[in-house]
DNA sequence: TCTTTGCCGAGACTGATAGTATCGACAAAT
DNA sequence: ATTTGTCGATACTATCAGTCTCGGCAAAGA
């Protein structure tokens, strides 16, 4: 009962109808409406049937998911310089200017991940891990001295990225360097008080 | 050329059946997933003609929106007892224990937003009106010292309300009374380090 | 009471979309 | 050469948003 007796005879998926897929779907989103991406608009964009898009992912979500998930990767914010107010400013900016550019992206897969479980379990894990990498620097903060002794990391992360989330879906206020700038500055601020 | 000249005669609108549809519509979204509620179902569960929801609704999301804000109108946080630290919490627990009850409402809201212009608009209002509620309280708790000096008011609305519905969307931790308490109280105490 | 106006339900209809199924061409490994 | 599996084309089902038409009926004025 070998699940796998035979590795893998015949042709091998292309990896280039994979990429295109992907990158198709991000463009889409993030020039288009959200509601103008369909599967049929984005395999068409690739050159692509759609039996391909489903033959590799479960649900559209799930590409889309993917697609995002290919550009943050593209942009990791930079290294830390060890000095923690600079290292959170330079964190919570190229983070928010990296979000508001892809902000179409975005938006639409926290759409898509109200309605389709496998977008909403995958988009959880990609925010886990961003979350993760801000609750570490913070906790270096908090280490450090730099943000008051009684703060609770987890739920400062949860303010931080909520702020950022919040004006993207509302569209109420930017998502700039200028807002990551003085989110930044108010958080450490407080101990001087 | 007088825009109306003959006021109304005719059957007037059935008040029942508006409050039947938004009623429906809210409870639906509530207890269901939000991919689930379809113009259909609501005018099924409603007892219904779907061509008496597009009369009076340009939109599914319109008429979500205008549900969400029925319901939230019903519980309006209590009253300021004049402790800038007392509100805030009472403001902040009220909110949060009913936006966790409604989140399915909430939820389905946001994602409709990101596809209808109509409901992002009504969003946008009703999210205005209760940022303008709780930036009124802490502008308060500013004035009385209570807060950091160099708090940014809506800075830090965003980081509330942020938090609230990115916990919402996500799903990854709660959004009940304990987090309202500790956010408040984290807020509160930072003068004291 | 009779007529006009407009609300309302029933249900057919259009168009778009997610996702599935079938087929044939073809590329890769043995 | 044969097997295995990829890929495009295309047709298909099912669902849903939103429109349309029809017929019944309630309310207001004459």
């Amino acid at each position: 009962m070998s699940p796998e007796p035979r590795p893998h005879t015949g042709r091998r998926r292309n990896p280039a109808v994979r990429q295109a897929i992907l990158d198709h779907a991000a463009d889409l989103l993030i020039a288009h409406d959200y509601a103008a991406v369909s599967t049929d608009a984005i395999a068409r964009a690739a050159g692509v049937s759609k039996h391909t898009i489903y033959r590799w992912w479960p649900s559209k979500g799930a590409v889309l998911l993917e697609a995002m998930a290919e550009r943050a990767r593209q942009q990791t914010p930079g290294l830390n310089t060890g000095v923690f107010a600079e290292d959170l400013e330079t964190f919570l900016a190229a983070t928010f200017r990296t979000a508001d550019r892809v902000s179409g992206l975005l938006r639409g897969i926290m759409a898509e991940a109200q309605r389709d479980p496998v977008a909403a379990e995958g988009l959880r894990q990609f925010v886990t891990g961003r979350r993760d990498e801000l609750h570490a620097l913070l906790t270096r903060g908090l280490e450090q001295g730099e943000l008051p002794p009684d703060t609770d990391p987890d739920l400062l992360v949860d303010q931080i990225f909520g702020l950022m989330w919040y004006r993207l879906l509302i569209g109420h206020a930017p998502v700039d360097g200028d807002v990551a700038t003085r989110l930044a500055r108010s958080l450490i601020h407080r101990q001087e008080g």
